[in-house]
RNA sequence: GCCAACGUAGCUCAGCGGUAGAGCAGCGGUUUCGUAAACCGCAGGUCGUGGGUUCAAAUCCCACUGUCGGCUCCA
C-alpha cells in the first residue's frame, strides 16, 4: 500500500480556495468548515452535479455541501427513501425482485415483480412500518464500485434479480456501482445496483408516505414483464408533506367528474359506450358561450368557417396516410353501398377537399379554414378518463393554407389568437418548439424552413420557449403550448404544426406570380384542443365556479316569502330580456336553505327580495364569494353585472 | 390492451351466506322565513350483467361489462 500524501485544492461556493489532503471527502471538508455544517450535511454538489457526502475530492473541484435546506437535497432524500422502501418490500416479500426506483417530480417510486403476491393498499402501512425500522437502524448507505462485474452478474442471477442483471449488463462498461445498506456492525444487509447519489445513512429519512400501488411494465414496454409499482413521497419537514397532501386533496376536490355530479354538467352511459360524452344543459351553456366567443375571435382574425362530413369513403384516409399511420386509432369500416366508409379521426383531409375544390391563386392565400369538427378516435379502454380522454370529441381545428413567405406571419397570427384565448380563461402558459425527430418525412431544407419560421415567430414576440430536440412528429415540426391552471397544474394546450406531408400526398397547390404551380404550405393548429378536454379542464381550473360570463345560471332570485313572488318575477323578466341567465327559486324552503343551495350550485349572484326591497323597489345582492353586498337599485346591479360579463371576469 | 381495486335507491355510503338499510335529493303535507341545511309523512333497489357453488347468494367462485389508479419521467 503506497498512498502518496499530497494536497488537493478545491473551490468553495463563496469562491474561496481551500487546500486539503488528498483523499479528503466532502464529509471531511464539511467537518473542517464547521461541526454544525457536518452534522446537517447530507450530500454535496461537486462541479454542478449532486454527489454523495463521502465522495473523495479531486484537485480543482468546486464543492458545495448540501444540507436539507437546499432544494436539491430532496433528490437524495427521495432516492434513498426509494432504496429503503425496496429493502422493506424484499424483507416482507422475499419473492420480490427489484426493478428500478427513480425519483420523480414530487416523490419517487419503485417497481417490483412479486410473483406470489399482489400488493394491496393495506400492505402500504406494513411496508411503511418496516421502513421505519430500517430508518431507526440508521443503516449506512455506502457506494461500492463493483470490482468484478462478471462475478456480480452471477450473483444477481443466483439471487434471481434478473432486472438488475439486465441493467448491469447494459452498464458494465460504465464502472457500475452498488449502494450497500450496512447495519451498525458494518454487515451488508441489502444492496441495489444504482448510480446514486444517496444520503449517508437512513437516519436522515423522517417524513415519508407511501401513496398508491399501481401497475407498470419493465422498461415501460407492454411486451415485457408486468410489474407492481409503489408511488411514494418524502420531505424534510412534516409541514411540507402536509402541504403536498393538501394539494392532492385540492385536486380531488376540483375533479371534473366529481363536480359534474354536484353541478349536473355531463354524463357517460354504459348503454351507449365508454368515452362518449353527454353534455347536460349546464355545461352545454358554458360550451355554447365559449363557441360563440371562439367564432367571434376567429372571424376577427380572418378565419372562414366550414363544415365537413363525419364519415367518408376510406379512400380519403388512404390518400392522407391516416389509414396506414393512424389506423389503429380509427374505427373499423362500415359498408355503404358496397364501399368501406370510416368515421373521421381528423378534420384535415376534409379541409383539403374544400381547398382543392378549385384552382387557387397566390392572391387567394392565406386561406384560414376553421371548424369545430367532431372526430372519433379509438382510445384504449384503460386510458379513458372523464371528459379529458374520450373517444368522440369536437376539436377547434383550423388549417391555414399559405405561401412559404406567409408562413411566419401566419404563425404570429396564431400565437396572437392563442394568447388572447389563454388570457381570457386565466391560464398562464409556456411554449415548446419541437424539432425534427430521427424518423421524418420531407427534405432537410423543408424542415429547416418550417422550423425556422416557427422559431422566428416565437422570437419576434419575445415569447419564452424551450427547444424540445427531436420532439416533432414525423411529418411536422411544431410549437406546443403548455398551460398552467389555477393550482399550478400543467395541461396540454394549443399546438401549431407545419405539415410537410399532406400537401404532397394531396397535391395541394396554388398558382404563383410566375404562373407556375407551387406546393401550398399547410399549418394545422388548435387553440383550445377539444371542447371536451378544454371544458373538462376549465371545470377543474375554476373549481366549478365558472366566471359570470360563462356561468350556466348567472343570477338566482330568492323571494323571502310567497307574497314577494310578483316582485321577484318582475325582476326576473327585466333581467331575462337583457339576456341574463336568471331563475327564480320560489320553492317552499327557508331562505337559508335556498341560499345554501345557490352557494353549492356556485351561482355568481343571489338576489334576496322581501318586504324592504319591495317597498324601496331595490334588491339585496349576495355574491357567491364576497357574501352580502347590501341593497342596491336594479339598475346599479345590472350595470355591475354587464361590466363583469363584458370584461369576461 | 395489461396489472390492481371497485360497481348496493338520483347522490354519498353501510350491510359481506338466512332473503336490503341510512343520510341527502325526490314526492305529499305543515311552515312564509332576512343571507350556507325548518318539521312530519310517503315513495324509491330483480344489490352492474350472465353463469356456477349452496337448502339458502348483495355476500363465495368464474366469465363479461363499466368505473377508478397506473403503465414517459431510464441502474
Amino acid at each position: 500500500m503506497s498512498i502518496i500524501e499530497t494536497q488537493v485544492t478545491v473551490t468553495l461556493p463563496d469562491g474561496s480556495k481551500r487546500s486539503v489532503d488528498a483523499g479528503t471527502t466532502c464529509a471531511d471538508l464539511a467537518k473542517a468548515i464547521s461541526p454544525g455544517l457536518y452534522r446537517s450535511a447530507v450530500g454535496a454538489v461537486i462541479n454542478g452535479e449532486i454527489g454523495d457526502l463521502y465522495t473523495t475530492l479531486c484537485d480543482g473541484d468546486c464543492v458545495r455541501i448540501l444540507t436539507k435546506d437546499n432544494p436539491e437535497s430532496l433528490e437524495l432524500l427521495r432516492h434513498s427513501s426509494a432504496h429503503v422502501m425496496a429493502e422493506a418490500v424484499q424483507k416482507l416479500f422475499p419473492q420480490a425482485k427489484i426493478a428500478i426506483g427513480p425519483t420523480i417530480e414530487d416523490g419517487f417510486y419503485y417497481d417490483f415483480e412479486i410473483p406470489d403476491h399482489a400488493l394491496l393498499p393495506e400492505d402500504l402501512s406494513k411496508i411503511e412500518e418496516e421502513m421505519r425500522r430500517i430508518i431507526k437502524d440508521n443503516q449506512h448507505i455506502v457506494r461500492y464500485q463493483i470490482p468484478d462485474v462478471e462475478k456480480q452478474m452471477k450473483e444477481f442471477v443466483r439471487q434471481g434479480e434478473k432486472f438488475k442483471a439486465e441493467l448491469l449488463e447494459e452498464h458494465k462498461d460504465e464502472s457500475p456501482t452498488l449502494y450497500l445498506m450496512q447495519d451498525q456492525s458494518g454487515k451488508v444487509v441489502w444492496n441495489d445496483l444504482c448510480r446514486g447519489p444517496h444520503l449517508p445513512n437512513t437516519g436522515h429519512i423522517k417524513i415519508f408516505k407511501l401513496l398508491k400501488v399501481a401497475g407498470s411494465y419493465w422498461r415501460g414496454d407492454e411486451k415485457r414483464e408486468q410489474l407492481q409499482r409503489i408511488y411514494a413521497t418524502a420531505f424534510w419537514r412534516q409541514s411540507d408533506l402536509d402541504e403536498y397532501l393538501k394539494r392532492l386533496e385540492e385536486a380531488e376536490r376540483r375533479d371534473h367528474r366529481r363536480l359534474s355530479k354536484q353541478l349536473d354538467l355531463f354524463s357517460v352511459h354504459d348503454e351507449v359506450g365508454p368515452g362518449l360524452i353527454f353534455w347536460h344543459p349546464n355545461l352545454a351553456t358554458v360550451r355554447a358561450i365559449i363557441e360563440d366567443f371562439w367564432r367571434a375571435e376567429h372571424r376577427k382574425h380572418g378565419y372562414q368557417f366550414v363544415y365537413t362530413p363525419h364519415i367518408a369513403n376510406e379512400e380519403l384516409y388512404k390518400i392522407s396516410g391516416h389509414l396506414e399511420n393512424y389506423g389503429e386509432n380509427m374505427y373499423s369500416a362500415m359498408d355503404i353501398d358496397g364501399l368501406p366508409y370510416r368515421a373521421k379521426p381528423m378534420n384535415c383531409p376534409g379541409h383539403i377537399m374544400i381547398y382543392k375544390s378549385k384552382l387557387r391563386s397566390y392572391r387567394d392565400l392565406p386561406i384560414r379554414m376553421a371548424e369545430l369538427g367532431t372526430v372519433y378516435r379509438y382510445e384504449r379502454s384503460g386510458v379513458l378518463h372523464g371528459m379529458l380522454r374520450v373517444r368522440g370529441f369536437t376539436q377547434d381545428d383550423s388549417h391555414i393554407f399559405c405561401t412559404p413567405e406567409q408562413l411566419e406571419g401566419e404563425i404570429n397570427g396564431i400565437l396572437d389568437l392563442m394568447d388572447l384565448m389563454m388570457k381570457t380563461f386565466g391560464y398562464t402558459y409556456k411554449a415548446y418548439l419541437a424539432t425534427r425527430p430521427e424518423k421524418y418525412l420531407g427534405t432537410e431544407e423543408q424542415w429547416q424552413a418550417a422550423t425556422g419560421a416557427l422559431e422566428a415567430a416565437l422570437k419576434s414576440r419575445q415569447l419564452n420557449y424551450e427547444i424540445d430536440e427531436g420532439g416533432g412528429v414525423f411529418y411536422a415540426p411544431k410549437i406546443d403550448i403548455k398551460l398552467f391552471d389555477a393550482i399550478g397544474r400543467a395541461w396540454q394546450g394549443p399546438t401549431i404544426q407545419v405539415d410537410l406531408n399532406l400537401p404532397k400526398r394531396f397535391d395541394v397547390s396554388y398558382i404563383a406570380e410566375d404562373g407556375k404551380r407551387h406546393q401550398t404550405v399547410m399549418v394545422h393548429r388548435t387553440v383550445l384542443g377539444s371542447m371536451e378536454r378544454f371544458c373538462g379542464g376549465l371545470i377543474e381550473h375554476y373549481a366549478g365556479a365558472f366566471p359570470t360570463w360563462l356561468a350556466p345560471t348567472q343570477v338566482v332570485i330568492l323571494p323571502i316569502s310567497d307574497r314577494h313572488w310578483d316582485f321577484a318575477l318582475k325582476i326576473h323578466n327585466i333581467l331575462h330580456v337583457k339576456d341574463i341567465r336568471v331563475s327564480v327559486d320560489d320553492r317552499s324552503e327557508t331562505i337559508n336553505y335556498r341560499i345554501r343551495d345557490a352557494q353549492v350550485q356556485k351561482i355568481p349572484y343571489m338576489l334576496v327580495v322581501g318586504d324592504k326591497e319591495v317597498e324601496l323597489n331595490e334588491i339585496a345582492v349576495r355574491h357567491r364569494h364576497q357574501g352580502d353586498l347590501g341593497t342596491m337599485s336594479l339598475d346599479t346591479f345590472i350595470k355591475r353585472l354587464a361590466d363583469e360579463i363584458a370584461e369576461r371576469k
